[in-house]
DNA sequence: CCTGACACAGCAGACGTTTGCATCATATGA
DNA sequence: TCATATGATGCAAACGTCTGCTGTGTCAGG
C-alpha cells in the first residue's frame, strides 16, 4: 500500500484536499475520510482506489499545518541543549533524530547557552509554535520551575542532564555511579592522593560525580585534596585553568585526577604538559564522557562511557510514550569505566 | 502520571485572540491590529494599551500554528544533515541556529544518513510542513534533482557540500585550494612520494580535495602514488581500512598521506600504528576539517582548517535573505592549513 | 446644515483539515 | 411490502489568525 508520492514523481506545488476532491468529483470530507488509514473503512473500496489514483496524479502532500491546527497535534518535538559547540550533545541528538522519525515525527532544535532568560524565552516560543513535547538537555537548576509549569501543558523529558527534586521524567546515566567507577579504579592502581576538575556546580551532573567520587575515595581511605574551585562552563580552556590553578595553589601534587568530562581533560593535559609534569608517568588522567577522538590521543584517555546516543533516543522514545498516554519510568543508565593509557599504577 | 491540562497558567496554550477580546470587549480582529506592530497605527492608542494590558494579563502568546496556515509562513527552516553522528556537523548546526535565531525562525533538523530514497522522504516531509527554506548540508550528486525541485517552491541553500552543475546557492569552503594547500605544505617539506585517502565520490567535497592536490603535486614534481579507492563513508574505520589496503597494495611507500578528513585520518593514523610505522618520522600524515581534539592527538595532526561555524551562520543568514525576496551570492570560504607535528620534513 | 473626509472598529470570509451529524440509497428481515 | 438497520457520502462547523470591506461616528469646510 506504498501510495507515497515522491518528489522524483513531479511535484505541483500546493494541491489542497479540495482539488483532488474536486477532480475526483466527490466531497472534500471523503477524500480525507479515503486518504486516512484509520477511517479508509468508512468509505467505499471502489471510491477510495480513485481517490487515491487521483491524489497521486495530482501529487497531493497534506498540509501538516492545517493538520496541526485542526488536530492540536504538530509532530514536533523541541529540542533544548545548552550549547551545540560541545561534540557531547551530537549524539544525543542524534539519538532523539533516529527515535523521533520512527513516529513520523521531526525535533526543532534551539540552543540556551546555559543562560536561564534564555530558556523561558525558548519555551516561550516553542509553545507558541505548540510543540507536541519538549525534550531538555540543557536543564540548570534554575530551569526547574519553568520546566515543570510547560510539562502541565506538554510532556517534557530531561535528558542527559538530570535535576534534582522534580517529578519531571529524568533519562541520563547514573553519575553517581560514574564517579564511584572512577575513584575504585584509581584505588586499585594504587593511588592514595586524588583531586576532581569539577564542572558547573548547577548542573546536576557534576555534584553528583564529585560526591560518587568523593565518598567512595573516601572509603577506600585515599586523599582527595580539598579543592572546591568548579568550571565556569565544561570546555577545554577551563580545564586548562583549573589545573593550572590547582598546580599553583595546593601544596602537594595529587598522583591521579579525575577532570569532570572530557573536554576539560585535555585542558588538563596540556596544562600539565606545559609544566612537564608527565601524563601517566607523574599523574594519572581520568575524563568523562568517552567522546570518539579521546581513544587517538597520547596518552589514550581513560575515561567514563557516556551512552549519549542512547540516552537521545531513550528520550526520544519516552516522549513519544507519554505522548501516547502511557507512564514510562525514569531511566538511570549504568556507566562503565574505559580504561586505557592515561592511568596506571603507582609504585 | 497525570498530565491534565491546567487553565490557569501562562503557558496553557488556550488563550486564545477570542478570549483576549472577549476580555477587553473588542472584536478580535482589532485585538490582532493592536497587537501587530504593523498595524498598529489602526487602533487607537488607548483601546491599543488597553488590548495589551489584557493580553498580558490573560498570558496569550499567538499560535503561530494558526498563523501559519493563514500566512503560509511557518518561522521553521527545515535542516538536513547527511550524519548527525560525524562531530563536523555539529558547528554547521551551531551556526545555523545562531543565525535564524535572530530573525525568530527555528531550525527543524533531519539526517539524510548518506542515502538517496531517504533524502526524498526527508524533503518530501518537509515540505508538507511547510517549512520556510532548507539548508542541506548534506547533498549528495545524486540529491540535486530533487533540491532543484524543491527550490522551485521554497529557497534551498547547499552548506558545507558543495553540487556540481547547479544553480543553486551554496555556502561552501573551497575545497580544491585546500587540497593545493596541503600539496604545497608536502612540498614545501620536501615530500615527494605521496598518496590520497579519498573520501566519498559523490560528495563533491571530496573529488574537489582530490583534484586540487593531484594538479598542485604534480605542479611541484611529486610523485602521487595510484590509489583510487575511496571511502564509503568519511569515517575513522573507513580511514584505518584505506590506508591498510594503500600499505598492503602499493608496491613504494609514500613519505606523505593526505587523508580526505580528520576521522580517516585517525583511522590512518591507527593503521600505521599498528604496522610499527611512526607519524611522523616515517610517514608525515595530513587530515582536513581541524577538529577540536585534533591539535591533542600525538602526534598533534596537521590538518585544514574549515570554517564549520561560519559556513553554518553564512547558510542562515543567505537563506534569511532569500526569503527577504534578496539575491545572495554563493559564498565560497578560504580554507587555511594548520601546521602541526604529524607532517615534518623528509631528508 | 449638508457633504465629504477620516479615524476607528466590527464583520465575515478565508487558510486546509477533520469530524459529528444529516442524508440518501440500498440491503435486510418479518 | 413496509419498517428498520446499514453503508456510503455530503454538509457544515470548527481550529486561531489575518485582512479587505463595510459600517459607524466625528470633525472640518462649505
Amino acid at each position: 500500500m506504498d501510495r507515497k508520492k515522491t518528489l522524483t514523481d513531479g511535484w505541483s506545488g500546493s494541491v489542497t484536499l479540495n482539488d483532488v476532491a474536486r477532480a475526483a468529483d466527490v466531497h472534500p470530507s471523503t477524500v480525507s475520510r479515503a486518504l486516512d488509514p484509520d477511517k479508509s473503512g468508512r468509505v467505499k473500496e471502489a471510491t477510495r482506489l480513485h481517490i487515491i489514483e487521483v491524489a497521486d496524479k495530482l501529487g497531493y502532500r497534506p498540509d501538516l499545518v492545517a493538520r496541526g491546527l485542526k488536530s492540536g497535534k504538530t509532530g514536533t518535538i523541541g529540542v533544548i541543549a545548552a550549547d551545540l559547540g560541545n561534540t557531547f550533545v551530537t549524539p544525543i541528538i542524534h539519538g532523539v533524530a533516529a527515535s523521533l522519525e520512527k513516529a513520523g515525527a521531526l525535533p526543532t532544535l534551539a540552543e540556551t547557552q546555559d543562560d536561564h532568560p534564555r530558556m523561558v524565552n525558548i519555551l516561550d516560543h516553542m509553545m507558541s509554535r505548540r510543540v507536541d513535547g519538549i525534550i531538555a538537555f540543557a536543564a540548570r537548576q534554575a530551569d526547574k520551575e519553568a520546566l515543570e509549569r510547560v510539562n502541565q501543558v506538554v510532556p517534557v523529558v530531561l535528558a542527559g542532564r538530570p535535576l534534582d527534586d522534580t517529578d519531571l521524567v529524568q533519562v541520563v546515566q547514573d553519575n553517581e555511579a560514574g564517579g564511584r567507577l572512577v575513584a575504585d579504579h584509581l584505588h586499585s592502581l594504587g593511588h592514595e592522593i586524588v583531586a576532581q576538575l569539577r564542572g558547573p556546580a548547577d548542573v546536576a551532573n557534576f555534584p553528583r560525580r564529585a560526591r560518587g567520587f568523593t565518598s567512595t575515595a573516601l572509603a577506600h581511605g585515599m586523599r582527595e585534596l580539598p579543592f572546591d574551585e568548579s568550571a565556569e562552563r565544561p570546555v577545554i580552556d577551563e580545564g586548562h585553568r583549573l589545573m593550572d590553578l590547582l598546580l599553583d595553589t595546593s601544596p602537594d601534587l595529587p598522583t591521579a585526577v579525575f577532570a569532570h568530562n572530557d573536554l576539560m581533560a585535555l585542558g588538563a593535559l596540556s596544562s600539565l604538559r606545559n609544566r612537564g609534569i608527565r601524563v601517566p608517568e607523574d599523574v594519572s588522567l581520568v575524563g568523562y564522557n568517552n567522546l570518539p577522538t579521546t581513544a587517538f590521543l597520547t596518552p589514550p584517555l581513560t575515561t567514563v562511557r557516556y551512552q549519549s546516543f542512547e540516552v537521545g533516543r531513550l528520550a526520544g522514545k519516552t516522549i513519544m510514550e507519554l505522548l501516547a498516554g502511557e507512564s514510562p519510568e525514569s531511566v538511570l543508565l549504568e556507566p562503565r569505566l574505559v580504561s586505557r593509557g592515561s592511568t596506571r599504577r603507582v609504585r
